[in-house]
RNA sequence: GGUCUGGUAGUUCAGUUGGUUAGAAUACCUGCCUGUCACGCAGGGGGUCGCGGGUUCGAGUCCCGUCCAGACCGCCA
C-alpha cells in the first residue's frame, strides 16, 4: 500500500496516528537543523517535519536533499503544530516523519507550481502535465467532470439513453470543413470526423430510441478562437414525438438544474425573444441580457434634416451607454476611434451628451435641435448622464457594428458579472441565409431543420423570409445550445435539399440513407446541442475554454505539447495511396 | 486570407532620443537561522535580446523579410 491517507485529509482528530503519506513536493524550508517539507497530492498539501532530536540526523539530511516536485512517500506520526496555519486545512497537524522514499526525482519545473503560477500561456501548455497540477486547472478539470454528472443525472432522470455513435464518417460539402482520415483498405477513399452526430441521432429515432442523449466529441476544421476548438464536446440531445414546446421545456429544465445544483442559484422560466426582435434590439441573435442598453432605431426622427451620412443610411440606430456624458472629448474620440478599427469597420459615429440639466450636446448640432435630439434620448431610453452613440449604414453591418460596440461598453463598465446568469431562448430563426461567396441560399442552422408549415409557401418566392423551427439557447451572450423540430418525411427532404442547390442525383449520393429511413415510419423528432466546453466555461464565470479541457489546442490548431499535427513517414504514406504535392 | 499586440535570464517583465559592462522580480545554487508557511538574512551562477538581412561609426532599440505566440475579423451547416 502506497498510502494510508490523502494530503487533505489529516486533522487534530488524527494526532498520533501513524500513517503513510505519498505527495508531490511543494515547498522545501530548509532551517539547518529543522526542515520542514510541504508535500501535496489532488486533495490537498500537508506539512512534514524533520529534526535533528526527533527524527534523526540522516533523516534530516536526506530531506535537505530533495528538489521541487520530487514524488516521494513518508511513514511518519500526526503531530500537532507549534505554530498552526489558520489558512490551510490540514494546518494544525503536521508529520513527523520517520521513514523517507524518494519514488522519484524531478527536474525543476520551467514554472512554480502555484496557483498565481509565474509561467506564461505558452509555457504552461507546453509542460501541460505540470499545469495540471496547479488547483486552478485542476480544480477547472474537476468542475467540469461535476458538470458533466449532473447532465447525465438528469438526462437520465428524464428517461434519456446515451447512444455512442461513429467517429469515422462520411464527409459533407455543407457546413464546416471536415477533418479527414484515409482509409488504408479502400485505395483512395476518406473518412470525415464528424462534425456533429446529426444524422445519427435523427437515425436513433427512426430506431424508436426516443430520447436519446451523448457527451460527445465533434470536429471541425475551422479556424479557432479563445471559446473554440478544432476538437470540442457537445451535449447532444434528440427526442421523438415533441413539438419545439417540449424540448425547450426539457432542456430549460437540464440548465436551470445545472444552473442550481452547480452555482446554488435559482432562476425562474427563461425570456424568449424572436430572432428578429433579438436582431431589432441587441443586433445580435445571442444577446447578453445581463444589462439593458437597447437598440433604438432613429429613421424616422434623424432622416428629416440636412444630414446626408444620415439621410442616405439604411438604418439610424443608438443606444445609451450610462453614465457616458462625463467622457471627455478624448474619451469619445478613443471610442470613435474603436469602432472604426477594421474589425469592428464603422465609418464614424454620432453621440449626443445628455447633460444633467436635461439640455443636450450633440456632435452634430449643425443639424439637429434639442427637441430632436430630445426624442433620440427618449428612442434609447437614454437619461440625464448618459451618451448616445448613434451609427448608421447597411442595416445588418450596423447592427454588428453597433452590437460589438454594446458588448465592449459593457465589459468596461463592468456590467458583465459573472457570477449573474441571464439565459435566453432565441426562436424563429430564419430557415435560409443568402451566402455572397457563393452566390446561393444555405441552410442557417442544417439541412435537416424543418421550416415553419405556415411560412413553407414562401420557399419558392420569398426563402429568406422562410422561418424555421429552430431555437437557441443563450447564456450572457454566449450561445451555448441550439436545435431545431426536424424534418422527417422523404419529400420535404427532397424539397429542402433541391433548395439549397443539390441536383436530386447529389442528394441521393450525400443523403439517400437519411430519407431512406425516412421511408420506414419516421417519427417526428427534434432535438438540441449544447456546445459542453463552452457551457463549463460560463458557469465557471470563465471566458476562455481553454482552462476547462485538459490538453487544449493552441491558437493555429497546434498540441504544443506531444507537437501535433506532424508529418508521417514514407512507408504510411505509400500504405495510404497519399503522395504530397507540397 | 486579413487586422492588431507581443517575442530580452529557467519564468514573468522593464530597457528613455540608436551610445559605457543589458536590468528587476521570481525561480535555481551555496551559507546562516528550532516554528516556517509569499519566512528572513548574506552571497553566487544564469543572456545567440526569436531568426535572417539592411541602415549606421555604433542596433535589444530604426527599416525589410521570416518564424512563433495571443486577441479579433472572415470562417465556424
Amino acid at each position: 500500500m502506497y498510502r494510508s491517507h490523502s494530503c487533505g485529509e489529516l486533522r487534530a482528530s488524527d494526532i498520533n496516528t501513524e500513517i503513510t503519506l505519498t505527495g508531490w513536493v511543494q515547498r522545501i524550508k530548509d532551517l539547518g537543523s529543522l526542515n520542514w517539507v510541504v508535500i501535496r497530492d489532488r486533495y490537498g498539501i500537508t506539512q512534514l517535519v524533520f529534526d535533528e532530536e526527533r527524527s534523526s540526523k540522516e533523516l534530516l539530511e536526506n530531506s535537505k536533499k530533495l528538489g521541487r516536485e520530487f514524488v516521494i512517500q513518508v511513514k511518519g506520526t500526526v503531530i500537532e503544530r507549534e505554530s498552526k496555519n489558520p489558512n490551510m486545512p490540514t494546518g494544525d497537524i503536521e508529520i513527523l516523519v520517520s521513514e523517507l522514499t524518494v519514488l522519484n526525482k524531478s527536474h525543476t519545473p520551467p514554472f512554480t507550481i502555484e496557483d498565481e503560477t509565474d509561467g506564461g500561456e505558452d509555457i504552461r501548455m507546453k509542460y501541460r502535465y505540470l499545469d495540471i497540477r496547479r488547483n486552478p486547472v485542476k480544480n477547472s478539470l474537476i468542475f467540469r467532470h461535476q458538470v458533466g454528472m449532473q447532465v447525465r443525472n438528469y438526462l437520465s432522470n428524464e428517461g434519456f439513453i446515451e447512444v455512442e455513435t461513429p467517429y469515422l464518417i462520411k464527409s459533407t460539402p455543407e457546413g464546416a470543413r471536415d477533418f479527414v482520415v484515409p482509409s488504408r483498405m479502400n485505395e483512395g477513399q476518406f473518412y470525415a470526423l464528424p462534425q456533429s452526430p446529426q444524422t445519427f441521432k435523427q437515425l436513433l429515432m427512426v430506431g424508436g430510441m426516443d430520447k436519446y442523449f451523448q457527451i460527445v466529441k465533434c470536429f471541425r476544421d475551422e479556424d479557432l478562437r479563445a471559446d473554440r476548438q478544432p476538437e470540442f464536446t457537445q451535449i447532444d440531445c434528440e427526442m421523438a414525438f415533441v413539438e419545439q414546446e417540449d424540448i425547450l421545456n426539457i432542456f430549460e429544465g437540464l440548465t436551470r438544474h445545472l444552473i442550481s445544483e452547480i452555482k446554488g442559484i435559482n432562476i425562474g422560466d427563461f425570456p424568449r425573444m424572436t430572432y428578429d426582435e433579438a436582431m431589432q434590439t441587441y443586433g445580435n441573435d445571442k444577446p447578453d441580457i445581463r444589462f439593458e442598453m437597447k437598440f433604438g432605431e432613429l429613421n424616422d426622427i434623424a432622416q428629416h434634416k440636412e444630414f446626408n451620412v444620415f439621410n442616405t443610411a439604411e438604418l439610424v440606430v443608438g443606444i445609451a451607454v450610462p453614465g457616458g456624458a462625463s467622457y471627455t472629448r478624448k474619451e469619445i474620440d478613443k471610442l470613435i476611434d474603436w469602432v472604426k478599427r477594421p474589425q469592428v469597420g464603422a465609418l464614424g459615429m454620432v453621440y449626443v451628451k445628455c447633460n444633467e440639466d436635461g439640455t443636450y450636446k450633440s456632435s452634430v448640432d449643425k443639424f439637429y435641435d434639442q427637441e430632436d435630439l430630445a426624442k433620440w434620448a427618449k428612442r434609447t431610453e437614454a437619461k440625464a448622464g448618459d451618451l448616445i452613440c448613434v451609427l448608421s449604414g447597411q442595416t445588418n453591418k450596423v447592427r454588428a457594428q453597433l452590437s460589438a460596440l454594446r458588448m465592449e461598453l459593457a465589459e468596461r463598465l463592468g456590467l458583465r458579472n459573472p457570477d449573474e446568469f441571464a439565459p435566453l431562448w432565441v426562436v424563429d430563426f430564419p430557415l435560409l441565409e443568402w451566402d455572397e461567396e457563393t452566390e446561393r441560399y444555405h441552410a442557417m442552422h442544417h439541412p435537416f431543420t424543418s421550416p415553419k408549415p405556415e411560412d413553407i409557401t414562401l420557399l419558392d418566392t420569398k426563402p429568406g423570409d422562410v422561418r424555421a423551427n429552430a431555437y437557441d439557447l443563450v447564456l450572457n451572450g454566449n450561445e451555448i445550445g441550439g436545435g431545431s423540430i426536424r424534418i422527417h418525411d422523404a419529400a420535404t427532404q427532397a424539397l429542402m435539399l433541391n433548395h439549397l442547390g443539390f441536383t436530386p442525383e447529389e442528394a441521393k449520393e450525400q443523403f439517400g440513407f437519411l430519407m431512406d429511413a425516412f421511408l420506414y415510419g419516421a417519427p417526428p423528432h427534434g432535438g438540441i446541442a449544447f456546445g459542453f466546453d463552452r457551457l463549463v466555461a460560463i458557469l465557471g464565470g470563465q471566458e476562455t475554454i481553454r482552462d476547462f479541457i485538459a490538453f487544449p489546442k493552441n491558437n493555429s490548431g497546434r498540441d504544443i505539447m506531444i507537437d501535433a499535427p506532424s508529418t508521417i513517414d514514407n512507408e504510411q504514406l505509400k500504405e495510404l495511396n497519399i503522395k504530397l504535392d507540397l
